[in-house]
DNA sequence: ACTGTACCCTGTAGGC
DNA sequence: TGCCTACAGGGTACAG
């Protein structure tokens, strides 16, 4: 479900709700999610004070006064939801009043302003783990992400850098998490139309024999960055199921120019062409056969 | 090292 | 209505 723009927009609510608050009380309705929970997960959490919620690619990095710090990631199906008011100290004490469904609430966080937090994942492809926030570097799963795609190493170089000699296509580069940490199939679709960019070639196209940025390097690197921030500023996308913090959809949808619009015509001015619609690597990839090459 | 595929899990939409 | 299949925004573990 939710790459890197609906993270965002998730940390935005969740920050409002956690930065500065103690969380009081921690309930896990489930051994795992992904992957077992931490040790004592919720003997660590509880009594502690967050001081800061940040995010790498689409992981949501929440740091605690005790010198912990929570991995979160949503998977596919992973949802946060803040729900105000409340003084109980249990924290399964609540009133469910978000979409979805309450048997796949995993994870309560009691907040000692007497609110909740609530993580639901009906597909349990998401996961939280703990580590010391000194250690945070050197953990393989954050250490093997590529460049943050709005941070000032996804540049021309980086990518002519990382796609010279290539043969993988670009949708594949693009959804590599090793190259660029924080796209997924949706946006990888529309960076690529906004990058008129055809999703079938070879990544080498970024690097001239030199290994110097090319003309397609100098238009996608932008493309990321553009196509991006507009879906922040959307809320990011909603197409079934995500909400961020406090249940509202995004609205990124209603600008895709590719996705999910197999048969229409492409909206990009004096075009015309048609969306097609393709699979890479198992999953759907959109985009126009006449001005993206 | 790189590339492609199967798999993890549940819900939903569409065909019959 | 029910049953079946395909597919869904994620990442990982392999085999070649």
């Amino acid at each position: 479900m939710p790459e890197l723009p609906e993270v965002e927009t998730v940390r935005l609510g969740l920050a409002e709700a956690l930065v500065g608050r103690r969380i009081t009380g921690v309930e896990t309705r489930r051994p795992d999610l992904r992957f077992p929970f931490p040790e004592r997960f919720s003997e660590r959490l509880a009594g502690a004070t967050v001081q800061s919620l940040t995010r790498r690619a689409k992981y949501l990095l929440m740091s605690l006064s005790s010198g912990d710090l929570v991995v979160m990631h949503l998977g596919m199906s992973g949802r946060f939801s803040v729900i105000k008011g409340g003084v109980s100290a249990t924290p399964g004490d609540y009133v469910y009043q978000n979409p979805g469904d309450p048997a796949h609430d995993h994870v309560v966080l009691a907040i000692d302003d007497g609110a909740r937090v609530v993580y639901n994942d009906p597909r349990r492809f998401g996961f939280m783990l703990m580590m010391r926030a000194d250690d945070c570097d050197r953990h393989p799963i954050l250490r093997a992400l590529g460049v943050e795609p709005l941070g000032p190493e996804w540049t021309a170089d980086y990518a002519a850098l990382r796609g010279r000699g290539r043969k993988a296509n670009l949708k594949a580069f693009l959804m590599d998490q090793r190259n660029i940490a924080g796209l997924g199939n949706i946006y990888v679709s529309e960076v690529l139309h906004h990058a008129r960019l055809s999703p079938n070639r070879a990544a080498s196209c970024l690097a001239d024999r030199f290994g110097r940025p090319t003309a397609r390097a100098e238009r996608l690197v932008p493309a990321v960055r553009d196509v991006l921030l507009r879906a922040i500023e959307a809320g990011g996308s909603t197409l079934r199921d995500y909400r961020d913090a406090g249940g509202e959809r995004g609205s990124f949808q209603d600008t895709f120019a590719v996705y999910d619009r197999e048969g229409e015509r492409c909206v990009r001015p004096g075009c015309g062409g048609a969306v097609k619609r393709a699979v890479h690597g198992g999953r759907a990839t959109y985009y126009c056969g006449r001005c993206q090459s």
